[in-house]
DNA sequence: CCTTTTGTTATATAATAAATATAACAAAAG
DNA sequence: CTTTTGTTATATTTATTATATAACAAAAGG
């Protein structure tokens, strides 16, 4: 495990962005306790160096991780996970990924029932990695 | 009602891509069942002049669709709702989904019976569709 | 106190992606 | 036979993404 920084490993091949890469990997440490509330990220700079990527793509990843609501980005001490919850937005955002994933499901044939097995198994697996 | 042309309306203050904003809404329409398997989707030209936007971008919606599954585009005949199932690529696209939806519920406290809830909700709207 | 690291701001540039604008052509439709 | 259509091609514009430097003041660490 990295002693300090967190593990971020970006995929240059893949086609989803650096900074989305960063953002997803970092909501699901949090939702695997892998990151824990209060805890510090490592600056930009460090995160920058250790992923391989520019210092401006890591940071543009921590203010929309901020804007989304995961982390805290304060002036001058930089970014340490805090999550809020902003009912109507977060709910809005949720809502309509689940809207989508149902509509997807629904023309692939894959039924109700497997979605919610499936939902179970990734939470299952989420809560399972508390546990180190 | 639209007599011909499928309903696609493009926020331009959105932040999602045009292109991206109507495959979700064929996406959904087709689980909705207000676009069946075997219809005829308006050409690039009729959908892009609907909608306000430039006829590549239509097209561009369109190739998207088809190469993840939603439609066929055959030489010289256009765009028609044809679902097809990949196991390993479908099933990976929807777990990812449900991965990072649970990632993200999990972060923001809604528990695990809230989604399966809202999963509930969104199938229901989208079963209830089919009867107009 | 001094050096280093840090967050932040600014600017600049390159590369890629998104959207539009025209044009052309052959096939299909009417 | 005219129109519409899918398709291909080219070109341009704008926006986004990613990188590269530089600078500065605050914080940290010695």
């Amino acid at each position: 495990m990295a002693k300090d920084g967190i593990d971020i490993i970006i995929d240059t091949e893949s086609e989803e962005n650096y900074y989305m890469q960063i953002r997803n990997q970092v909501i699901r440490q949090i939702a695997y306790g892998k990151l824990v509330p209060g805890q510090s990220l490592p600056s930009v700079r460090q995160l920058a160096e250790s992923a391989g990527i520019n210092m401006h793509t890591a940071r543009k990843a921590y203010l929309l991780l901020k804007k989304e609501g995961y982390l805290r980005v304060d002036n001058r001490k930089g970014a340490t996970v805090d999550v809020s919850f902003n009912e109507s937005v977060d709910m809005d955002d949720l809502m309509n990924d689940v809207i989508m994933l149902c509509a997807k499901a629904g023309c692939k044939g894959v039924s109700l029932e497997k979605i919610h097995m499936m939902l179970d198994e990734a939470y299952k697996k989420q809560a399972g990695e508390g546990a180190d």
